[in-house]
DNA sequence: AGAACTATAATTGTTAACAATCCAAATTGT
DNA sequence: ACAATTTGGATTGTTAACAATTATAGTTCT
């Protein structure tokens, strides 16, 4: 039920928050159009939306790309993400019902028996999904669009500066923040919130690197290709 | 030198800002085109940059308008600046140059020039301003990008619900706010951040009222139209 | 008079052809 | 061989006509 721009754009998202684009992949209107199957207009709308919401870049006459952040743009998405969860961490130990609880237990469950896995998609999915349903929790619409633009961006950064010793998203941490909540205490769901961050971002190697492309078709096996 | 878009955006923006343009305000795409000379493609681009901006609302086959923030809107903006700007004002604190301060001084001047005037439109601008050069001083892209946004939401939201009676953005409190940066105290440039907000968000009548809306033509008297 | 219906006008949405720009390979000359 | 240039193809950008939807006004009927 959803329109053509929508589908795209949460394909093309959902191919970035899983890592399956890389930055600097370029997203060609043709191309897009064979895969989807939308025509041009639609394909050209969406990927404007995409470039509102800093996931994509685009350069007239060239053609638009999967985002490349760069280091300066590492640390200001870092610091507004540490802006942002404080607040939406210590709203969520105010806000968070019973059920908010549970749901929160049972996502972290999940993200423990992936814990081992090198999945990396799968991984990064689930780590994102916690922070934005801590979003969800807290209520304030305004904060969690933030943060999903912010999450996703988190991504690109993630794929370009990340150390592949380390592992990313902690689930220990994800534990220590839901405890916090749950005994309903939100100035430590705050703090806790805050280091986190803090943390994945010490895990960084800023020193710039080339930035590998990605072929368009590989990002998406599964698109069903009409006509 | 600037392209047809981002003059269209600018001139929106502003007449929102200024709140020459009301919520609720439809946004006609001939309408714009005659305005403004740009023809309908263009004018199509520039109000889905605008929708992505939240300035104004897209309804499908009715037509764009002035956004009309809600109740619920206006306070989850409200607790996105005291985060954002509290940890803008921090930075603000500890990195602003002689030259920064002296600037912001001067334009504080100028704000208590104008302090007295109920010359609206003047007032909002530069008290919009003062918060928008913090954010450029902090030196943080991504928490100054929304802040824009935010302040833009803002006059939408002082337009919907604020009382008449009550000045809006206390001169005093920026002065305030101006001594803390210079006086190089981060943590009491951010409390005085928030609390500053804090008193504006008091300041608003949340009691539902009936959107008023405003000719196109009105809030744009000084735009050539070519041909 | 008021409600329901119809026809017309105005506005938004879509499409496809055309124009302009950029890229890459082939060609020419030193 | 290498550098500069040209040319053909591919990609992006623009335009205008057409289609679909919604709003308006007028008409008819109870």
């Amino acid at each position: 039920m959803a329109s053509a721009e929508e589908n795209l754009i949460e394909a093309i998202l959902g191919a970035i928050a899983e890592q399956r684009l890389q930055p600097g992949a370029k997203l060609g209107e043709q191309a897009l159009c064979d895969l989807f199957g939308y025509n041009r207009a639609q394909v050209r709308r969406a990927l404007s939306a995409l470039t509102a919401y800093h996931a994509v870049t685009h350069i007239p006459n060239r053609g638009t790309y999967v985002a490349t952040p760069s280091p300066e743009e590492a640390r200001d998405v870092f610091e507004a993400r540490r802006a942002i969860e404080a607040t939406i961490a210590r709203n969520a130990a105010r806000n968070a019902s019973k059920e908010d609880i549970a749901l929160l237990s049972r996502h972290l469950e999940e993200e423990q028996t992936h814990r081992h896995d090198d999945m990396r998609r799968e991984n990064i999915r689930l780590s994102r999904a916690f922070h934005i349903k801590l979003a969800d929790i807290a209520g304030n619409r305004v904060l969690s669009d933030y943060l999903s633009e912010l999450t996703l961006r988190t991504s690109l950064i993630l794929s370009l500066f990340g150390k592949k010793t380390t592992t990313f998203c902690g689930v220990d941490d994800h534990a220590a923040i839901l405890d916090a909540v749950a005994a309903r205490e939100p100035e430590r769901a705050a703090d806790l919130a805050r280091s986190h961050l803090q943390k994945i971002e010490a895990g960084l190697d800023l020193a710039v690197r080339p930035s590998p492309k990605n072929a368009l078709a590989n990002a998406f096996p599964d698109v069903a290709t009409p006509r």
